[in-house]
DNA sequence: CTAATAGCTGTAGTCACTAGAGGTTCAAGC
DNA sequence: GCTTGAACCTCTAGTGACTACAGCTATTAG
């Protein structure tokens, strides 16, 4: 075995390379409390072991979620205490959950409007390209909708 | 007529009431060089023509239709060249519809995603939350899918 | 022993604003 | 003319979640 030997303290870019992350993330976690402060060698150097491997899976797939790392470390909080009834657990995913279908549904409504202004377009100059004029005049999008704005985006 | 004259100079607050936005933001876009440096009264504050009110319009409206600020000073110029052909403007808007729709992929996978696990809790203690088991096994997820990641929400 | 690689700290940059401090100018009423 | 309050000015820092860089030290393979 060369890197990955079975209970040995791993380095941080191996760590890293475990999780589909960057040591400067794994870093970043650490500082912004997400991960507990690293033991040192004696070159001071972070070591790490299988736990805290875990640990950083658990983020990442949580962040792959679209969980927030402000929910992330509430959701680290929950699982650190398994006999607490998880209702909180529960909310907070279904609270994320109706933004990511609030998120979906601006987007839809900006899709649509960018696919028919986009469609009435006939190549022609600037001049009058319909793109600019629907750009230049709210009021030639459909109907009076605000569509999103940059807000949908986010 | 108090405030809203026809031709008369216009102050920062009524070019942002009426087109919006915040004061602030209208300093901001100025300084990135979307507005240009505005005429000065006496008193060295700004003053606006309807031009401006016409300028800083279109771009609220590009941004709420998603369009990034640098795409925005894009669609600005070709704006400023009406006898040119309005490919570049064509191009840049369906870029961003594409963008757009893969967003809403990402986001769509990411919602099945999220429903499956939430529907799956019992609301029993954290330690059988399908919530907290799915964030810390991968393998748990629907298939070997990779759900979007946090890019899915940029 | 040397050279390449990996790691360390600390700071600044990303995007599109927003908020605040601390000061000046304007407009209206008396 | 004077006062008051709102609006305006500049400049700086903060947001979220990292990423990148500069300038150093430690480890490791050959």
């Amino acid at each position: 075995m060369t890197s990955t030997s079975s209970h040995a303290a791993i380095g941080i870019g191996e760590l890293a390379s475990r999780t589909h992350c960057k040591p400067e993330t794994v870093r970043y976690y650490e500082k912004i409390g997400l991960l507990p402060a690293a033991l040192r060698n004696e070159g001071n150097q972070r070591r790490y072991s299988e736990a805290t491997v875990q640990r950083l899976m658990f983020i990442r797939h949580a962040r792959d979620f679209g969980f927030s790392v402000e929910a992330v470390r509430e959701l680290l909080d929950m699982a650190d205490h398994p006999n607490q009834p998880c209702e909180q657990v529960d909310s907070l995913a279904r609270r994320h959950l109706a933004e990511v279908e609030s998120r979906i549904q601006r987007l839809t409504v900006l899709r649509d409007e960018l696919q028919r202004t986009v469609a009435q377009c006939d190549g022609d100059s600037v001049a009058q390209c319909r793109i600019i004029e629907v750009l230049s005049d709210h009021r030639l999008c459909g109907h009076d909708t605000a569509h999103g704005g940059a807000e949908a985006l986010r």
